[in-house]
DNA sequence: GTGAAAGCGCTAACAT
DNA sequence: ATGTTAGCGCTTTCAC
C-alpha cells in the first residue's frame, strides 16, 4: 500500500505537474470560494488524492500571518473544572478547523515566557485561565494584533479582554442560602490568593453575611489553594481534636475543593452533612454531583463563556484587528443538591 | 509602553538593521551553537530587546521541517486517567522547547481527520490514545518521517510504535487478589470494546479466573462504555430489584468505572464494600485513593511510559529517520487498599 | 478563469 | 566569524 520511505515530500507543484496545471491553480483548488472552474478543481483534488497530497499549513501560515491555531494556558489543570473548559475550547475550535496549543503554567509564576513563544508561532488569539502575565507582555500580544482573553480572571489596568462570571454575586447567593438555613458561624475554603475568582467569590460571601448581621468574627478562613488534598488537610488541621468548634457552614470556593471539606468532616471528623455542618460549593462539576457529595453549589455557565470567548476571538480574526478591553460577564445560579439544609 | 498598533511586524532584519549587522547574524544570535562573537551576539540581543523581536518559528519551520511541536490525539477525555498524561506529556514537552496540539476524538470513530490536519503543520510526531487509526494514515505519517506512536493500545498489523502497560498481567493480578479473597462468582465491567486496552485486561482477568477453576457461567460482563455514568447505570440495572445476585467481586476495567460501580453498590443498592461486594479497578488515579473510595487497583506507571514515548520521540528526530514498531511494555502492579478482602 | 512572478521570514550552504 | 545567496511551499497581485 504505502511506498518506501519516499524522502522527497510532495508539494503543489508535484500535483500542479500531475494534473497538467499551474502551481497556483492548486492551490486556489484547496482555498474555498476561489475563482477556478469546478472541472479543474475536480482534476486537481484527483491528482492529489493520488499523490497523497496534504498542502502545508506552514508555508501558507507564513503568507497568510493566521495560524488557525489558538493557544490556551492553563493555570490548575488539576481543578476538573479547568478540564472542561479546555474539552470545551477544544471541541469548538476543531469543529470550526482550527486547532489548539494546550500550556500549563503554575499559578503562581507568570505565563510570560509561555506566551512569548506561541507568538512566534503567530497563533491567531491567547486564552489565559488562572495564570499571571504582565502588562509589558499583553502590550506585546495586542501591538502584534494577537488578542489576547483573560478567562474567569481579570488584570486590573491591563488591556486583555476578560470573560468570566459573576463571582461576586455567587458568593452572594451562596451566602444566602446559608443565611436561610440558619447558619450562624461559617468557615471559607479559599483558592489562590492572588487569583480573582477565588478573592470575588469570598468577597462576595462575606458582603452578603456582614449585610445579614452576622459578626467578621465567626467567618473564618481557610487556605485550601484551589485543590483537593489542600482544602482536606486544611480543614481537618483546623478542627481535628476540637481544635475548634465545626462550623454551621463551610464555603468551599471551589468544588473540588469543597468536596475534600466533605470526605474530611464526614470520613476523618466524623460528623453528619448538611444536619452537623452544611457545604456549599461553586463550579458545579460533575463530580460534585456524583452519590458521595450531591454538592449543593454555584454553577457556572462554561459553554457561554466559551462561546463569547470564541466570538472575541472571531471578530479580531474579520476585523484584523482587536478590539481591546472587551468585557463579558456571565450569570451564575445556584443549584440545590443536599449538603444545605432547605428551608421548607 | 506600548506603542499604536504598530502595523508592522519586526523581522530579523529589522534587528539587524538596528544592530548594524547582517540578517543572517541575527538568525546565529538565536541559534544555539553557532558560530558567532560573544561580543557581536550580545549586541544583537541587545538590539533584539528595543525592538521586542520575537523569531518567527512558523519561517523557522518552513525551511527546518521540525516544528518543535507533538500533536496528541485523546480519546476519552473523561478519564481522568488520559488527563494525568496528558499533562505529563504537557510538561516534559514543555520543559524541552516544544509544545503541544491537543485533539480529542470520539473513541469510536477515527483519528485519520485530526491527523491529516496535523500532518500540514509538520508536527515532529504524534502520540495517538483510545482512538483508531486507518494502516493507510498510519504509513502516510511513517513515510513523512512523522513518528507515530500508540499509548496504551495497539493495531495489530500496524507499523506504528507502541508504549503500554500490561494489561493482561495485571488484568491477572487483580484476579489473583480475587481469588486469594475467596471469591466464587464476578462480574466484569467493561470499557470501549473496540479498544485493545479493554479487551486485553479482560483476558487477563478471565484466564486467570479460569486456571483458578472458576466456571466462565460464574463470570457476568457488563458494558460500563469507559465512564462513570454508564458503568454506575449498568451496574444498577443488572443488579437492582435483585434482578440477579450480587457477585462476590466486581472488575471495573478502569478505576473510574470502579467507581461509578462503587457508588451505585453503596448508595443505590444499600450494600456494604468490601464485605458484600469487593470491588477492584485499574490505572490508579488519585481520585481513587478518596476516602469515598479507597479502591484496591492495579497501577499504571504514567511516568515511565510517557518518558519511554518521548524517547521514541527523541530518537526519531535525532535520526531523521522512524524506526518503525518499536514496542514498550511497562510493568503494573497492585496497589492493596480498602474494597478487597485482605487474606490474613 | 488562469499562469507568471514576487515574496512571507527565516536557515543553510557557500564564499570570504 | 561573517556576509551573500538561494530557497522552504505556499498565497497573492498582476496581466491576460
Amino acid at each position: 500500500m504505502s511506498s518506501k520511505q519516499n524522502r522527497t515530500r510532495v508539494t503543489s507543484h508535484d500535483v500542479a505537474a500531475l494534473a497538467g496545471v499551474s502551481q497556483s491553480a492548486v492551490s486556489r483548488a484547496f482555498t474555498l470560494g476561489s475563482s477556478i472552474s469546478d472541472e479543474k478543481r475536480e482534476r486537481i483534488l484527483e491528482a492529489a488524492r493520488k499523490l497523497s497530497y496534504v498542502p502545508n499549513s506552514i508555508a501558507s501560515s507564513l503568507i497568510t500571518r493566521r495560524s488557525k491555531t489558538i493557544a490556551i494556558i492553563l493555570g490548575n489543570i488539576d481543578n476538573p473544572f479547568y478540564i472542561l473548559v479546555l474539552k470545551a475550547f477544544i471541541e469548538k475550535l476543531q469543529e470550526s478547523g482550527r486547532q489548539v496549543f494546550t500550556f500549563t503554567v503554575d499559578p503562581k509564576s507568570s505565563a510570560d515566557d509561555a506566551i512569548m513563544r506561541v507568538l512566534g508561532y503567530q497563533v491567531d488569539g491567547i486564552v489565559l485561565t488562572s495564570a499571571q502575565i504582565s502588562t509589558r507582555t499583553t502590550s506585546l500580544c495586542l501591538d502584534r494584533g494577537i488578542p489576547i482573553i483573560l478567562f474567569n480572571r481579570y488584570i486590573p489596568g491591563s488591556d486583555a479582554s476578560v470573560v468570566r462570571c459573576d463571582n461576586v454575586g455567587g458568593g452572594r447567593l451562596l451566602a444566602e442560602a446559608f443565611i436561610k438555613a440558619r447558619a450562624k458561624r461559617f468557615a471559607i475554603v479559599k483558592g489562590d490568593p492572588m487569583g480573582t475568582t477565588s478573592q470575588d467569590r469570598v468577597q462576595g460571601f462575606t458582603e452578603r453575611l456582614l449585610e445579614a448581621g452576622i459578626a467578621r468574627s465567626a467567618i473564618q478562613e481557610i487556605e485550601g489553594n484551589s485543590v483537593y488534598d489542600d482544602a482536606c488537610k486544611a480543614v481537618l488541621q483546623a478542627y481535628a481534636d476540637g481544635a475548634a468548634p465545626l462550623p454551621d457552614a463551610i464555603f468551599g470556593v471551589n468544588d473540588i475543593m469543597a468536596m475534600g471539606a466533605i470526605d474530611a468532616i464526614r470520613h476523618r471528623l466524623g460528623a453528619r452533612i448538611p444536619e452537623d455542618v452544611m457545604i456549599g460549593g461553586f463550579d458545579d462539576i460533575p463530580e460534585g454531583r456524583r452519590a458521595p457529595y450531591e454538592l449543593t453549589t454555584i454553577r457556572q455557565p462554561i459553554d457561554e463563556m466559551v462561546d463569547e470567548t470564541l466570538k472575541i476571538l472571531d471578530v479580531a480574526a474579520e476585523e484584523g484587528r482587536v478590539q481591546a478591553d472587551r468585557h463579558h460577564l456571565a450569570p451564575t445560579r445556584l443549584i440545590w443538591r443536599k449538603t444545605i439544609r432547605r428551608p421548607t
